[in-house]
Order: C-alpha cells, then sequence, then structure tokens
DNA sequence: GACAATGCATAGGAATCCTATACGAATGAT
DNA sequence: ATCATTCGTATAGGATTCCTATGCATTGTC
C-alpha cells in the first residue's frame, strides 16, 4: 500500500507523490480496459488474459503463469480461463510435457477481438502520446527500472524483458540514441526501442543478468 | 485499452510499451494492495475509499465525487460506503446545503487503520526509492503531465494538483531547484515537491489553468 | 406549478476474487 | 520400488465488487 500522508500542510515524500500519481493513471486504465472489454463482450479481466495470451502466441500459457502475471489466486484465473472457454476465445490443451498441466492458447476468434478492443480510442495512450519523445523515453526507462525491481522483490513473476533477455547486450556503441545491441536480431537499438515484453525472450541466467544490469544501468544496482 | 502488438518480430510502439509497463506496475500495486487492506479487515477497494475521505478530511465528500475518483459506477460505490459505514470507519451526515445529498466523512478508527495500513512494508515504494531523486522527479513530473491530460480529456475528475491550483506560480524564480512559487503557503518549492493531491488545493478557473500550465511546461501545450 | 435534472438507494444478476480442499500426476527420499 | 511430499488444476462456498435499470426525494428551471 502506498502511504498517505494525512497531516494537513505537509508535504507527503516523493516517494508517496509518485505512488499516488501512478495509481491515478492506473484508475483511468482501469475504467478505459471496461469499455474496451465490453465492446467486445468481455470484462477487463478476461480482455486482459486474453491479450496476454494472444501475446504469447499458440504455445500456450499454463493457469498458474497466467495467474501469476494478473497478480490474482490460481482458482479466480481458472473462472476467467472458464469464461473465454465458453465464448471460444481460448482452447485449452494437454501439456505433453506434464500430464497435471494445461496449454491454455488463445483461438483464432480470440486473436481478432483483442485486435478490435486495441483499435478503440484511448484516452491514456493519448495522455501519454502528449509527452515528447524524450519524456516518453525516460519515462519507459523508469518504468523499467522500477518493474525490474519488482521482479527481484518477488512481487510480479519473471518479465519478458531486454533487460532480462540472454540476447541484450547493454552500452556497447557509442551512439547515444542506439547504444544497446540485440543478439537476437543482430541489431543496434536505443532506449525508445526497449521492450517490456518481447515475444523473442530468453531469460539469461542470474550472472548473466546482473552483469548486464550494471552495465546498463551505468554501474549502479 | 492499451493495444498490444501481436505481430512476431515487430516492435510495438512506445506509447504502447509504456503503458504496458505503467500495467506491470499497476498489477503489483493491486496485489499489494490485497494485502495491506486485509491486514486491517478490508478489501482494496475499501482501502481505497477510506484513505481518499482520510485525505479529504472531515468535511466529507459526496457518494458522487467518491464514485467519479475510484473510476465506477455509484451504485458500487453506495455497496462499499455502506461495508465501510458497518464497520464504522466512516460516517454518512446530511448535507446542509443539498437535503439529497450526503456528505462521508472517515471516522478516528477510519484514520487510525489508514494509518496502520500505511506503515506496512511496499515492495512498489521500495523499488520507486530505489530511482535516483533526479529520476524520482522526472518521473513525478512526468506523471503530472499525464494526469493532466487525462483530466482535459475527461478520463478522471479534477485533480488537487499545483497545475490546477489558483496558488500555484511556476517558474517565477531562476533557481533550477525551486523554481515554482505557492502563494497558499507563500515559500518557494520546486519539481520534486510538485504535489498530486493536496489539502489546500484551490482550483483555479480555466484560463489562469491555461496561462500557467504553458509557462509550467515551458510554451508547449 | 409543472417538469426536467440531480443525488442517492435499491433491485437483480453476473462476475471477480478469496480461502480451503480434493485429486491426480510428478518428484524425491528412503 | 514404495511412500510421502510437492505440484498443477478444479471445485466448493461465500463475500464483495460491479454493472444496468429503476425508484424516490429534492432541487432547479420555465
Amino acid at each position: 500500500m502506498i502511504a498517505v500522508s494525512i497531516e494537513p500542510g505537509s508535504t507527503p515524500p516523493l516517494v508517496d507523490r509518485i505512488g499516488d500519481g501512478l495509481s491515478r493513471v492506473a484508475t483511468a486504465m482501469r475504467s478505459e480496459a471496461w469499455t474496451a472489454a465490453e465492446a467486445i463482450g468481455l470484462n477487463p479481466t478476461q480482455l486482459q488474459i486474453l491479450t496476454f495470451l494472444v501475446a504469447r502466441g499458440r504455445s500456450g500459457m499454463r493457469v498458474k503463469q497466467i495467474a501469476a502475471y494478473l497478480g490474482v489466486s490460481q482458482p479466480t484465473t481458472t473462472d476467467s480461463v472458464n469464461a473465454l472457454l465458453r465464448k471460444g476465445l481460448v482452447e485449452k490443451q494437454a501439456d505433453p510435457s506434464d500430464a497435471r498441466a494445461l496449454s491454455v492458447a488463445a483461438t483464432p476468434q480470440g486473436e481478432t477481438a483483442v485486435r478490435q478492443a486495441g483499435q478503440l480510442a484511448s484516452a491514456t495512450e493519448d495522455a501519454i502520446a502528449a509527452l515528447s519523445k524524450l519524456e516518453q523515453q525516460d519515462l519507459l526507462t523508469h518504468l523499467v527500472k522500477i518493474i525490474r525491481r519488482l521482479q527481484t522483490a518477488g512481487a510480479i513473476p519473471e518479465q519478458r524483458m531486454c533487460v532480462n533477455c540472454r540476447y541484450f547486450r547493454p552500452n556497447v556503441y557509442d551512439d547515444a540514441k542506439a547504444p544497446h545491441h540485440c543478439a537476437f536480431v543482430d541489431a543496434a537499438f536505443g532506449p525508445a526501442e526497449l521492450r517490456v515484453d518481447c515475444g523473442e525472450f530468453e531469460g539469461a541466467d542470474a550472472a548473466e543478468r546482473d552483469a548486464a544490469w550494471r552495465v546498463f544501468n551505468r554501474g549502479a544496482v
């Protein structure tokens, strides 16, 4: 919980005000998610699951992974997955490597639904787009740093971000606009191209990851 | 809804990746809110309402205002306010100026509960605190800009922020650390002290607000 | 004074979301 | 190899959120 200072006249700590600001933006995103989801006959949780599954492709995800991604319990996830199943937007397959496990994947209809929802107008997108390119780039960088911390603290699962990826080579070029290198696509890229959820992600081991992070973060931990 | 690119190999637009990052942080905040709220026998929505009421003081807020703040419907707010009422954490008072309206305010027990919840450890707070002071300051500034846009778009209600306040005098000093002035406390302050939800807030009219924003934002709209 | 608009409550119902538990499958220890 | 444990998921049960639609009282407007 983000603490809120309740003493009149005193300024709350900077960290709390940032948390408060994030909450306000999250509120807008949440109510926007309702309209977007309703446009395709879903609710926000179902759309979030479906979007997640579409982004992961046809290999499918396990129920537990979906639950971790959403930050809810496993039975809750089962509920919502079943709702999507009834609507024909996802399908369950047996996991060949583990007979206990399921592989939940989006159907073609599910992909279509996500495309439709993604094309709706979004006040949040507009608000972010109103920032300058440099501001957007800085904001993304700060978010990546926060997300990485949340991940190491165990508050969220491992993210498919560049800074966790074995193909990531931070700060190998002098060009400030594209100092990094992605060994998967074998191309230079910059802070504005950093990925938060990359389809080609492959996790690096802990030592590689820490080393890359130090280089990326210019030596700071 | 924040669109998510689903074509393999292509990098989603920067705006979408920022939206995605914000969602990830919001997920962590949401699941954190569960533990914090449960520690005092509430759920996240109830704690959010209670925190909001405590921040607003004993004058009380109307149901409709609470609903707008939360971004949910008015009946939903009535539900949760009644739950808090049964627990003795808020009280309803008749609004003297309008016999239809209610004034919902936190009780002393409610204030105590919010204090308790605010003192719990928070991975999100820690993650934000791990940023440098300058990064935090930039992040806050970007959030303020986004929130203002969301507000002018009608996605969220008027926020009690400096940039909306009649006491705000942006960029009146040369000192980069404290270029602004608050006419309420009659003191200089800087970007790191910008308020997102100020108790002493008083809304400026539209013309004042736009003028102040241009000065604050160095001429950009 | 008639009539629309506003503020809130209620009705009704669907869905989220939790904990606790059950069960089969996989894993590890002895 | 057997048995206990762990793991992945489903189910049971229940509280609450959250919606739309509607009703009722009050307020404002013509």
